[in-house]
DNA sequence: GTCGCTGCAAAATATTTGCAACCCG
DNA sequence: CGGGTTGCAAATATTTTGCAGCGAC
């Protein structure tokens, strides 16, 4: 069993995840800590986020655009995915525990929880798409 | 638009696939397809894969193990994903048409659909864990 | 003949890892 | 000091892409 030892690099990796609600990806982490720390490299901000989503205290979102985000709510909640913008969001909804004990009953394997990816279009995006609605109607 | 045309290399990738019930990655159709069609390229697999993705053909699973995995069952159902050796099975659980309609009332951006991840120890990990177990007891 | 599709290879992306130096306990 | 951690660079791994030739229609 390893023990852990400070270090300010970690500390600030989790200090920045904790200050967005986006879900940063580690090159996006990399990018802003070295804001503050301009030596730190990108294999330390994937070792350290892996370490972290290991010990549970940030959480690893796979959302299939290829490239992992992370998350410093380790509450469970679901994920929404906008298909225009690639945006990751909180979904406020709170999860069905019910799920995981349905699915128990019909599957012949240990089922430890669950994860739900929304997908759809952002706020930001619909608006977009309604703005460009509207100018081709008024041609 | 444009028009498709045959090509028998996407055929046999659409047949392949159509008889695998795991989910198998690019590279494990690449590999199988190989030894119908030696000279078949990794590229040729990728954009066909992707392809067939985009006309909703097949479907692309994204189970966050950094590796996209494709699936020939296009009607929305749940998968789990075995913690302990990767493997990616269909959950036999109907989808909750009424999480979109849940999601959407507390959400201000549009909902298309959903998918679930279900995470635990498949039937076959369960059963090599629980003999570790056993043969730990009986030394 | 036109244009989509292929094989091949190179490029682009994303992530991991070996190693010597460094720093926490 | 001992061993976890870091920066750097090289290595992996995955997926995409440019291009010339081939094949479907």
């Amino acid at each position: 069993m390893k023990t852990l030892k400070y270090s300010r690099q970690r500390e600030s990796i989790k200090e920045f995840l904790a200050t967005r609600k986006d879900h940063p990806t580690a090159d996006t982490v990399y990018v802003n800590i070295r804001q503050l720390y301009p030596n730190i490299s990108l294999g330390t901000v994937y070792r350290n986020l892996s370490l972290l989503a290991s010990l549970g205290e940030i959480c690893k979102v796979s959302c299939g655009d290829g490239v992992e985000h992370f998350d410093s709510n380790t509450e469970p909640h679901y994920h929404f995915i906008c298909r225009e913008c690639g945006c990751v969001q909180d979904m406020p909804l709170d999860p069905l525990n019910d799920l995981d004990r349905m699915a128990s009953d019909r599957f012949e394997g240990t089922i430890e929880g669950h994860t739900t990816l929304f997908f759809g279009t952002c706020r930001n995006c619909t608006e977009k798409v309604q703005k460009t609605l509207d100018k081709r109607e008024a041609m």
